[in-house]
DNA sequence: CCTAGGATCAAACGCCCGTTTGAAACGGAC
DNA sequence: GTCCGTTTCAAACGGGCGTTTGATCCTAGG
């Protein structure tokens, strides 16, 4: 527990802006050791292998992340929040990601944001084993406020929210070049069109009901 | 225009598969020749390169996916059809690619979702360049149906209807995980959930304005 | 029948990958 | 000063990659 950790620390920050850079098949641990000023061997040293380096890149930023949004779900089901409330909590974490002093750390967003569709296999389940816990509590908090809607329902919708949300973090380039400038993923305003969008699409009447319909 | 084309066509095939799979990436040419039966130099044979034999990967199914969505989208403006109908137009389909009959066109959808974060720049050209026209054309009709809103809120939004959709094509296995198995996003009903979550987002009044605000 | 040209093939090219190795450098404990 | 565990290092390993080559097969046209 001392402040040895330099290697370890150069390493990961050089692999969490190259993975998201280049992905992560295509970040070669040369690339990555070059960047960080260390040995190519330090990697198999400190972390086993590139997949142990891959894991410890999620889990050092997941956690703090996964344990903001919690504290915030907590203080907004104290004050039985609104939805608006549940989905800012579970979205401004993320997004303050990409405004974030350290480099890589800003990086990080679109690196998770592209890790849920990642072909490999192991990069997927380190993200569902990190991220599932989280996302059931707001799953739950999320039927709660919504009692009308059939489970089934409140998850698909959950998937939308979650896709949206990924989308904007890991192509964020996209919107702004159909845009042609005008609407940057990163600007604080992004959260509120998100929200505003969210909360409207989670509220529809639920699939076969007219508008304004009971359950 | 005989019927030579027979290993072209295999390639195509297998490429597909295989990229969808494992990424354009990790899919290596001695996979990809291997599973279509034909000789490692056939790639650069036939396409000139893996590059080459992307692209063509990629063309051969946007073309006619933005044809069929181009012309459903001139019938629904010839009948003014509502939003739901515009976004039918746009998401249909896609997901009907995911139940077609051949193998590899059933994984080009899910191939297609990752390709807008896809980390290679190469990949990601190809479907700014291939999608463009189409992107726009729909962005102008949600504008026309959505005229007290501001032109850079339209672009947000289609910018998360995208983002759902390109989510639910390339992670259904992540909604049928967190379901345990009761959504499935290759099911018909997942267009009607789409349909119902994204025409209310799109409908909510601007950002910053209360519930049945006025422009 | 012969031939020219497209299509296929096995083999090799040079390169970069993740990992391993064994030695060197370091830094407290005694 | 000596020792020993930790950390760093240059070098090499085997293997997979995209691409190239030159020979061989096949077939339509003269």
């Amino acid at each position: 527990m001392e402040i040895i950790a330099d290697t370890r620390e150069a390493l990961l920050d050089a692999a969490e802006t190259l993975f998201a850079e280049h992905g992560v098949q295509a970040a070669s641990l040369r690339a990555i050791t070059q960047r960080a000023g260390v040995n190519l061997a330090a990697v198999n040293y400190h972390f086993g292998s590139k997949e142990g380096l891959v894991r410890a890149v999620f889990s050092r930023r997941i956690g703090p992340l996964n344990q903001e949004r919690l504290s915030r779900l907590d203080e907004c089901e104290c004050r039985e929040g609104a939805i608006e409330e549940v989905l800012r909590a579970f979205i401004e974490p993320v997004l303050r990601l990409r405004r974030e002093a350290p480099e890589g750390t800003r990086q990080f967003a679109r690196l998770m944001g592209r890790s849920f569709s990642e072909p490999n296999e192991e990069v997927r389940a380190i993200m569902t084993e990190e991220l599932g816990p989280m996302v059931r509590r707001f799953a739950e908090a999320l039927a709660r406020r919504l009692p009308h809607l059939p489970r089934r329902e409140i998850l698909w919708r959950f998937h939308f929210v979650a896709g949206a949300m990924a989308h904007t973090t890991s192509c964020g380039d996209l919107l702004e070049h159909y845009s042609e400038g005008a609407c940057r993923a990163g600007d604080p305003e992004a959260l509120e069109h998100l929200v505003t969008f969210l909360s409207a699409g989670l509220r529809a009447p639920a699939v076969g009901e007219k508008q304004g319909g009971e359950a």
